[in-house]
RNA sequence: CGGGGCGUAGCUCAGCUUGGUAGAGCACCCGCUUUGGGAGCGGGAGGCCGCAGGUUCGAAUCCUGUCGCCCCGACCA
């Protein structure tokens, strides 16, 4: 059956809803795919509707020939599970949580490990069983801090779930690059870019993770990525460190007098007037070494004060350190810290003093220090002296002291070295569309799923969890696509594959127009016709607004014999007969 | 959680400074005209002015409180 837009559940705006600044959230909600009923929440209407449905089958399709089994989980659901693998109170105000008539907890889940993996410990002893990727394409629920982008970071959204279970870490391996390659797949048909970075294993724990970022200006995340072919997340980049240098011959370290140098900038200016290099260079920020004192709060809610140095130049990028110290809580240290540590000398911090080692195991405060991998042995750093306004140079790695070891908390920067040697790396914007995981035992180990492997021993399954947010995708591939006249889908996701338009009052017109649609419909597509009596330009602003790839447009050439077809994506128009339009349709459709 | 902005018709907004009984455009309904780029004219329907309290003869407008939403940041897979 053609939908008739005159009885297609659907009204376009005219102008941009006020609530909305990313594009894909303007259009989608002008052009009638979704509505807005609570601040991250959306209603789908029929064109909306259509398109998430058809990205789910292409999702679900490659889950299929990559060999994983649908299944269909509660949304809904105890607290138990969580409990058990901590991350009822690890999600904190970030899940949605209610409560029955008897009072008992229950959550809207943010994602399922726990319930997939108690269903396959309820089903399955046996190594014979494995390996086993089941995945659901579900709603999910996250109580966001603050949702926006519309569809890009909602609170309700549909993601497809996989997980799978192997009996050792090669078929863990085998199942892991299945989904990897099946994402290529899905990501190559629906027509997304995207980069594949490393990422940090975070809170999901495990070994191996991986995200799919789709590169864009209104991205969240920052990755880094060469043109040889290198991508990371920053929190996973990892600094090419320089090589050692010897200690011969490296100048004793000299403690000079610094007042007044609060910044490394003034810091840089005063050892370029009072000490200046011998070779007459100057010092840059770059001879500096900054030591920044953190404190750490553990998951058992100790405190602890680290110190990382880092070359001058750099700032210590925050969610970096968050990664290296994870699970730990990472934060500026306060007075009170220093107050704790009177060897600490604030604005003079150094690992060295004239007293010997201050930083580290060796040092005098026995504050751990740990340091930017570009500070290796044999380099030498202006750096604090840990006495007010004094500060030391020639301090060298290796000989005055020596850190307890490295930590990639320094900011990353365009320019810097790839660590896989492909060059020097750009920083981007992207959106993380998927992401795979190798959770390795984590959860079978919370929840107890074991096999009895051939010997008759049991082992304890090792895991990994892939998502595809579905509804973020929606939005990437609105967003991509879009121009200034509306949305242009790709075929393979557009509501409808063909738009029909009449124009004009004689009954003919629409008449033909219904034949176009009917027998495009017999040739398999689907197919809207639009045989809403109204003016012309309302028809075709609607068309472009709405981005159905091909419009067939039925109207004053029909006298003639001859209809239009247009392209919404290139603009391109064509007369062709009405005749023969229906074959060169489908033509286009299949090609 | 910090900062900023906004709540008036289905949508986009004006009115608030200076209190006097609710407005425009779009959308919707009826009639006539119009029909290749969001048509014209005429006639309609549609409002707890976020909510509560206060001031006042009288509050969308002033005061207090409260709730909500949007944006930036923090946070977050």
């Amino acid at each position: 059956m053609v939908t008739r837009m005159s009885r297609l559940f659907l009204r376009t705006l005219r102008e941009d809803p006020a609530d909305a600044e990313v594009i894909s959230h303007k259009l989608l909600v002008r052009a009638g795919y979704v509505r807005r009923q609570a601040p991250g929440v959306f209603a789908w209407l029929p064109l909306g509707l259509r398109v998430k449905a058809r990205i789910e089958a292409i999702v679900r399709e490659e889950m299929e020939a990559a060999g994983a089994q649908e299944v269909h989980f509660p949304a809904l659901l105890p607290r138990e599970p969580y409990e058990l693998t901590g991350r009822w109170t690890e999600y904190g105000d970030g899940i949605f949580t209610l409560k029955d008539r008897k009072d008992a907890d229950y959550l809207l889940a943010p994602t399922h490990e726990e319930v997939f993996t108690l269903l396959v410990k309820d089903l399955y002893s046996s190594y014979k069983d494995l390996p086993l990727t089941i995945f659901q394409i579900q709603d999910k629920y996250r109580d966001e801090a603050r949702p926006r982008a519309g569809l890009l970071r909602g609170r309700e959204f549909t993601m497809k779930d996989a997980y799978s279970f192997d009996v050792d870490d090669e078929g863990q391996a085998a199942s892991y690059q299945l989904q990897r390659d099946a994402y290529e797949r899905i990501f190559a048909r629906l027509g997304l870019d995207y980069a594949i970075v490393s990422a940090h294993a975070g809170a999901m724990g495990g070994s191996r993770s991986e995200e799919f970022l789709h590169p864009t200006a209104i991205g969240e995340d920052t990755f880094v990525r060469s043109a040889g072919g290198y991508a990371a997340n920053v929190e996973a980049f990892r600094t090419l460190p320089p090589a050692e240098r010897p200690l011969d011959g490296v100048p004793a370290a000299e403690v000079f007098d610094s007042p007044d140098t609060p910044t490394i900038a003034t810091l840089v200016a005063l050892a370029n007037e009072r000490v200046p290099r011998e070779s007459g260079e100057p010092w840059t920020a770059a001879d500096t070494l900054k030591n920044v004192v953190l404190a750490l709060t553990h998951p058992d809610g100790a405190r602890e004060l680290v110190v990382v140095g880092v070359p001058g130049d750099r700032d210590v990028d925050m969610k970096r350190a968050e990664a290296v110290f994870y699970p730990a809580d990472v934060d500026a240290a306060t007075d009170e810290d220093f107050a704790a540590n009177p060897g600490l000398v604030k604005g003079y911090i150094g690992p060295w003093s004239a007293a010997g080692p201050v930083l580290g195991d060796a040092g005098s405060t026995g504050v751990r220090y740990l340091v930017d991998p570009r500070i290796v042995t044999g380099t030498q750093w202006i750096t604090g002296a840990n006495e007010p306004g004094r500060h030391a140079r020639f301090v060298t790695a290796g000989r005055d002291f020596v850190p307890d070891g490295t930590a990639e908390v320094a900011e990353v920067r365009p320019g810097d070295p790839a660590p896989d040697g492909s060059g020097p790396v750009e920083l981007a914007r992207g959106v993380e569309m998927a992401h795979v995981f190798a959770l390795g035992r984590k959860f079978a180990d919370a929840l107890g799923l074991k096999v009895l492997d051939p010997n008759g021993k049991l082992v304890t399954v090792t895991m990994g969890s892939y998502g595809v947010g579905v509804t973020r995708v929606l939005a990437l591939i609105a967003e991509q696509g879009a121009d200034d006249k509306g949305l242009v889908w790709p075929r393979s996701v557009a509501p409808f594959d063909v738009l029909v338009v009449a124009t004009g009052k004689d009954e003919a017109v629409f008449e033909e127009a219904e034949r176009i649609g009917r027998e495009l419909e017999q040739r398999g597509a689907d197919v809207l016709v639009d045989d809403r009596r109204v003016s012309p330009g309302v028809k075709f602003k609607d068309a472009e607004l709405i981005g159905v790839p091909t419009v067939v447009v039925v109207g004053k050439g029909l006298t003639e014999g001859v209809v239009e077809v247009w392209d919404r994506a290139s603009g391109d128009r064509s007369t062709v007969p009405a005749s023969t339009v229906v074959d060169e349709v489908a033509a286009v459709l299949t090609a």
